[in-house]
DNA sequence: CTGTTAGCGCCTTCAC
DNA sequence: GTGAAGGCGCTAACAG
């Protein structure tokens, strides 16, 4: 009569073999009752599965359920860059959907390498994910090939890749760029430098610089004050590149003013950053320059609302992050049950949180 | 003669099958290749089967080779909470540790939600992921049950579980408050806030506030300037409570000194907080309470180091935080391979980075 | 209502 | 060197 054996070592998880011979009843049954189709079960029968699956604390494996099936269930999340404040509020959204809908989400963090991006993406499919969210890199089609036409459904989030069609969700870039734009030209400045990334390579980032670029045309075009629109290219990513913009910057701002504190916004430089990591490194930057009161020379304007905005007064404009990854896995989601519709945008509005930056 | 077909609805993904029909061989021979027995295969036999992998696009299911092999890489990474910049610089290490090992990460987010955690610990199980890295809410040992003796492998961040024996990774959570609070007292503070939040259930939360107290009753001991310490509990998850408790040091510093920019460390306040999110929030309510210049009325020190430190002037001790991810999964390979020594600690040091905060 | 029979895609003896 | 057969844990027809 040996109920438990004394070693633990590597008790081998039960299977539902196990739960079948334990129950006194076979595989099938079990199954059954796995996937909830109770009415088919007599209570009897039922009661005797659930004691034994409670005595053996058995957890069926969804691998194999995944391999009969066709379906684990599982979809890939692929991120550019987790420092960036954005993709871990997106990935909220996300887990959150995951869990409404029965899915389980395999986060995979490229750390802007577009290598790590390829490699994961290949492993991804490996493990057969059903489907996959894409925050890419600026990467070619070509490398997420498998996943477009004929390949697993996907949905892309904040960029599009060139070449490849699929439902894409993010913020309405135009919108934002020129709200951003207009609260400047409205509050005053005339000398406004939007800052942004490279961008041949991303979407986003070219959407929000010709918006940008645009919004400034149109206020030429009405007559009202002139101003002067620039944009600057700052890649994070290249020390030697980032000086050299930073120093163009810094001409401005010396320029702009040799009366710091006294000036009104008209003399007052505007910096409007593509988005929080750009505002980080513009903000060390001109408090490593200009001291702690860098803000009396420099409106700072950002889009994303990082943390220390509100701690350093310093006006964004929010995007939906949390709505845009929720709507992303529902978008995947409705893919991978079958719809066939052509790709959708869903654009999703940004919030402007005005701060003492633009305001002084 | 149809090469290929036209529809490419859902063009079901390759199998070994069909890879040994397409090279015309038996599916033997594909295993042995995709496994790198080389030296057992002919170069023609072995050519063939490039060729055929190469003209289907044939990638080996993880999940079948998992359910045969009884192993599937898989590893999950239970957070504890993403907006921790700490979580998310841990997962660096993790990320990069994992590609070294071969290894997957399953990344699950409990959003500061026992149930949750429960949850995804649960869905873990059922992937049958080979082990685990845990940084654990303040749950109970019986949550994380399956995961210690005779389950799966388990090793924590940060914070050990009560009852549960694992190995365990983090900071020197004595050394470092210690070094914190000397770094206080040297600079000449006298009245010292420890603010920390409720810290019964976690164990980095319990040893930083005890080496706090230690080390100011040592200073005690030494017979210098006096120094008054005190513990001030913030539950961020409780507005009630926070508010609370941001009143009474707000009566502390209010009553330090009726002339702020004019005063000494002597009769500044200075707090210390436990970590980061604790910090932000208290920046966020000294500068809504003292404006800008709330720093000449108040000292800050913060456990962690976010991006705002180094924009606001705050002094922090850094964690090695992509350490401690990297060992945290190299510790938990060893388990996964075997390795049965006892359990280990390993506890990395943090670094001072002083700044004006402290300065002043 | 319940059990039996085939596989899902892959690896692993064990023969040829 | 190579291939056929069996089984990992589970589900999905088919019978009873």
């Amino acid at each position: 009569m040996s109920t438990a054996p004394t070693r633990q070592a590597a008790p081998r998880r039960a299977t539902i073999t196990d739960v079948a011979r334990e129950a006194g009843t076979g595989k099938t049954s079990i199954s059954r009752y796995l996937n909830g189709e109770m009415s088919v079960l007599s209570p009897e029968l039922r009661a005797r599965i659930e004691a034994a699956i409670e005595r053996l604390d058995y957890q069926p494996n969804q691998m194999a359920r995944g391999l009969k099936r066709g379906r684990n269930r599982l979809i890939g999340m692929l991120l550019a860059d987790l420092t960036n404040p954005y993709t871990v509020e997106v990935l909220q959204g996300v887990e959150a959907a995951c869990h409404a809908l029965g899915l389980m989400p395999l986060i995979c963090h490229a750390a802007n390498e577009v290598e790590m991006e390829r490699r994961y993406l290949q492993l991804l499919t490996t493990y057969r994910v059903e489907g996959v969210i894409v925050n890419a890199l600026g990467v070619r089609e070509e490398t997420l090939r498998p996943v477009g036409g004929g390949g697993i459904p996907a949905v892309l989030v904040d960029r599009s890749v060139e070449g490849l069609v699929a439902d894409i969700v993010g913020l309405d870039n135009r919108a934002a760029a020129e709200l951003g734009t207009r609260h400047l030209l409205d509050g005053g400045f005339r000398d406004i430098w939007f800052v942004v990334q490279p961008f041949e390579q991303v979407s986003s980032r070219r959407l929000r610089e010709a918006a940008f670029r645009e919004a400034m045309a149109a206020h030429e075009a009405t007559g009202a004050h002139a101003a002067r629109g620039h944009t600057l290219v700052l890649d994070l990513a290249d020390a030697q590149q980032a000086e050299q913009s930073l120093a163009a910057l810094d001409r401005a701002i010396d320029a702009s003013s040799e009366h710091p504190g006294v000036v009104g916004n008209a003399e007052r430089v505007a910096v409007f950053a593509a988005n929080a990591p750009v505002a980080l490194r513009l903000a060390l930057h001109l408090k490593a320059r200009y001291g702690a009161g860098w803000q009396a020379r420099v409106a700072l304007l950002s889009i994303d609302d990082p943390d220390w905005a509100e701690l350093t007064g310093v006006t964004t404009i929010r995007q939906p992050t949390y709505d845009i990854g929720y709507r992303a896995v529902e978008f995947l989601h409705e893919r991978i049950e079958g719809v066939e519709t052509g790709a959708r945008d869903c654009l999703l509005p940004g919030e402007l949180i005005v701060r003492a930056s633009t305001s002084g």
